[in-house]
DNA sequence: GGGGAGCCGTTTTTT
DNA sequence: ACGGCTCCCC
């Protein structure tokens, strides 16, 4: 049985997969069965050769390439045992073991795990506290120059040690980066916080200075895997090589064509380092593309051949040739989107197509909004991917930094968002004061808050602060005996977060309410899977869990494959998908090529395997479109075709042009031999082709569609006899007339007695708080 | 507290 | 174009 699992397999697959002990990279080319390759690997060791699942590691990029792998080998196997696997992201796996040794190095168990927005947040205090220009040290550009120390491997000291790093950073006028990093670290180090980096730093951190947890995972670690290599850092390298060092079971799977993650510290050299660091590597190139046409095929291998040093591979099909890739020239972005819509109604119509069988794809975010305008005119059901995310959405992100302050109350972020929220009279001044103390101390806000008696906080201020310590103490005083949705409705509602939303009933705000009662219910349902044994260590069902679970989880773990929708995206994120339909729009002179990636060969290149990326996503047909002119930047501007584009031969095209609609077939009238390129017989035709028929174009604004968004505020109208009443006489349950949200009922009087504030529900405009200072109000009853 | 005006900065981003 | 932010006023 064991043995059958190899039968379907090619000879390079076979190889790759019969390979036991010692080094293994696998070259595999797009679409060349990696997954299948590195699973059906895994179900050998553990079938054949009787490897236990235990001590097999397998890290990935993504949870969903982790879920997937899981499942494929619990279904080659049959027997359950895929689940004692550790499989699972760098991040994740590397907070899994931080949780049980980050004590080693100074942190609680319990550590935070701080997204972007904390760790922005984080920068920008420490650039305020250090009285630089903000201006300058803007949280972004230091942040991903702090993130490139930590991904290759550079601590705050060593940073500082760096000449050509201070070089640089003073170059660029920027000459304090190094201490901000200093800063950063020691503030992340107090409130018990790691950033995404500091989960690969650190757990190097851990591995190097502790030889005896070393030793322990290396020994539990026999066998270690790694999928989508070419997407590695330096960090991620080193501490794999450290895993693996005892027994040298190392297996690296990637593909350089397909790196295009060096902006987050991706390096290819750790594929030749690899070679490098051992001498007996087995290499292994998986070249037979078991996904696309054979034209798709071969103007990917054209495309890819423009790039230098590459590791010299060639992708082959017996798929049959297919049909020629749609050229499309289109007036406008907004005709690219007509054209693209109007493509996709009518292939679904000749061919039997549904909407999941399309994927657009383009460079950058902004261009999904003329693809959405148009699908929605012809009512194609579509889902964007990217964006926003649900964790990232303000209302759920102040719900779980209550969950967080209630686990790590060191967390000043999580802290910070949520202290005033919802307004219970702990302003900004109190705050500034309470920050100024904890710098000066080297502690923690909430330890200061909690001595706010010798802060010198007096009266409701002071009483404001004792009920908030005294609420989260309760909420943590729940945490040994409740589960987390217990703790966590209890949240929801003494914190008045929950009523907040409710009373709020504008459109958005339902739409908060709704996806905070989204959260409660996912809490729900993590609270009731059963605490099942996985990756070989009992999970619990706690709060602390679910928290450290959510902070590495994307919209994308959510999501529902099978859903019958045309699916819009970068292609950064459309890595590792396939689809029988693809249009990957915008190839024009700095968009894709990005006008920032155009300055050096490496980001050129970079750009240019985005582009073999996004052309071996398509399994039969490929449209790809350039604009003579889109908006940008709320600019119209006009660009060349895409020098890509010039790359692919004209055998290969079929060309297209589209005027608003009426849609023109060029003619293969031209030279087509493969030397010519698209570029050439485009724009280098003396008259002919692309002058065609211009048409006149009425300036375009598409009518809106869909529901008009409410007001926020429903307008009212003064009373005649409108008189300012003395806002001093106010009483609880008292009706009042506002000037713009209209009558309402006093519901609650709070704040301090120089700033008091009344909290009104207004017939027409829901629940508001009213600083009485301010606001003229006629009391009616 | 919170709404409106005015200013800035806008590639990609698995975690 | 558009969203995020700060600053000002009620």
């Amino acid at each position: 049985m064991q043995d059958d699992i190899i039968k379907g397999l090619n000879d390079q697959q076979r190889e790759a997969v019969l390979h036991k002990d010692g080094p293994l990279m696998i070259v595999a080319g797009a679409g060349s069965g990696k997954t299948k390759v590195l699973t059906t690997r895994i179900a050998y060791l553990m079938g054949h050769h009787h490897i236990d699942a235990f001590n097999i590691l397998a890290l990935t990029f993504t949870n969903k390439a982790a879920a997937e792998m899981k499942e494929r080998i619990n279904k080659i196997l049959g027997s359950g045992e895929a689940r004692n696997l550790y499989i699972g992201t760098f991040h994740s796996v590397f907070a899994k073991i931080l949780r049980a040794e980050a004590h080693h190095i100074g942190y609680p168990n319990s550590f935070t795990i701080y997204d972007t927005d904390d760790s922005r947040s984080v920068i920008k205090q420490v650039v305020k506290d250090l009285n630089l220009d903000d201006k300058l040290y803007k949280p972004n550009i230091v942040g991903s120059r702090i993130s490139s120390a930590k991904n290759g491997l550079i601590s705050p000291a060593e940073y500082l040690n760096d000449y050509h790093i201070m070089q640089e950073d003073a170059r660029q006028n920027r000459p304090m980066t190094g201490k901000i990093y200093e800063m950063y670290a020691a503030r992340c180090y107090k409130n018990g916080a790691m950033d995404f980096d500091d989960l690969l730093f650190k757990m190097h951190e851990v591995l190097v200075r502790f030889p005896q947890v070393l030793h322990k995972y290396q020994h539990k670690f026999k066998y270690v895997m790694v999928d989508e290599y070419q997407d590695t850092n330096a960090t991620q390298y080193a501490i794999i090589k450290l895993l693996a060092a005892a027994n040298e079971n190392i297996c690296v799977v990637g593909d350089d064509a397909q790196s295009i993650y060096s902006f987050r510290g991706a390096t290819i050299e750790n594929i030749l380092q690899f070679q490098k660091d051992y001498d007996n590597v087995k290499v292994v190139k998986l070249e037979r593309n078991y996904r696309s046409s054979g034209t798709i095929i071969s103007v990917a291998n054209e495309i890819i051949n423009n790039n230098k040093g590459q590791i010299p591979k060639e992708l082959w099909t017996e798929a049959p040739v297919g049909e020629k890739i749609k050229l499309v020239r289109v007036l406008s972005d907004n005709d690219e989107g007509h054209y693209v819509a109007d493509a996709i109604k009518e292939q679904k119509l000749r061919n039997h197509y549904s909407n999941k069988d399309f994927a657009i794809l383009y460079r950058t975010n902004a261009q999904s909004r003329a693809y959405e305008e148009s699908l929605r005119r012809l009512s194609i059901a579509y889902k964007i991917y990217g964006g926003l995310s649900f964790y990232q959405r303000k209302e759920v992100k102040d719900f779980i930094a209550y969950l967080r302050v209630v686990i790590n109350p060191n967390d000043d972020e999580a802290l910070k968002r949520i202290v005033n929220y919802p307004v219970r009279g702990i302003g900004k001044t109190t705050l500034e004061k309470a920050a100024t103390i904890a710098n000066q101390r080297d502690m923690p806000l909430y330890n200061v808050l909690k001595a706010a008696a010798s802060l010198g906080l007096k009266g409701a201020t002071l009483e404001s602060v004792q009920q908030f310590i005294q609420m989260i103490e309760y909420f943590q005083s729940m945490l040994a005996k409740s589960n987390a949705y217990d703790v966590a409705f209890q949240v929801g509602k003494h914190s008045g977060l929950v009523k907040e939303l409710f009373n709020d009933k504008t459109q958005e705000g339902v739409a908060r309410y709704e996806n905070v009662q989204e959260l409660l219910n996912s809490i729900k349902e993590f609270t009731e899977t059963p605490a099942n044994i996985e990756d070989g260590e009992v999970g619990d069902r706690g709060l602390a869990t679910y928290i450290q679970d959510i902070a590495l989880l994307t919209d994308a773990d959510n999501d529902k494959e099978d859903a019958d929708v045309v699916k819009l995206m970068t292609v950064h994120a459309s890595k590792g998908l396939e689809f029988p339909c693809v249009f990957i729009g915008g190839m024009e002179e700095t968009l894709f090529p990005s006008g920032m990636s155009i300055n050096t060969r490496e980001e050129l290149e970079e750009e240019r395997r985005l582009f073999y990326v996004a052309v071996t996503r398509a399994k039969e047909k490929l449209w790809l479109s350039y604009a003579q002119s889109r908006y940008r930047f709320g600019q119209l501007t006009a660009n060349d075709a895409s020098r890509f584009l010039m790359e692919i031969p004209s055998i290969y095209l079929d060309k297209t042009m589209s005027g608003g609609g009426a849609r023109n077939h060029m003619g293969g009238g031209f030279g087509s031999s493969a030397s010519t390129s698209a570029f050439e017989r485009l724009h280098g035709g003396r008259g002919g082709g692309f002058d065609g028929p211009v048409r006149k174009k009425e300036p375009e604004k598409p009518a809106y569609i869909g529901p008009k968004p409410t007001p926020k505020v429903v307008e009212h109208q003064p009373s005649a006899n409108f008189v300012p009443s003395d806002t001093s006489k106010l009483q609880i349950g008292m009706v009042v007339e506002h000037l713009k949200f209209g009558f309402g009922q006093v519901m609650n009087l709070e704040g301090a007695a120089h700033n008091p504030i009344a909290t009104i529900n207004f017939k027409s405009n829901g629940e508001k708080k009213i600083m009485l200072n301010y606001a003229k109000l006629r009391i009616v009853e």
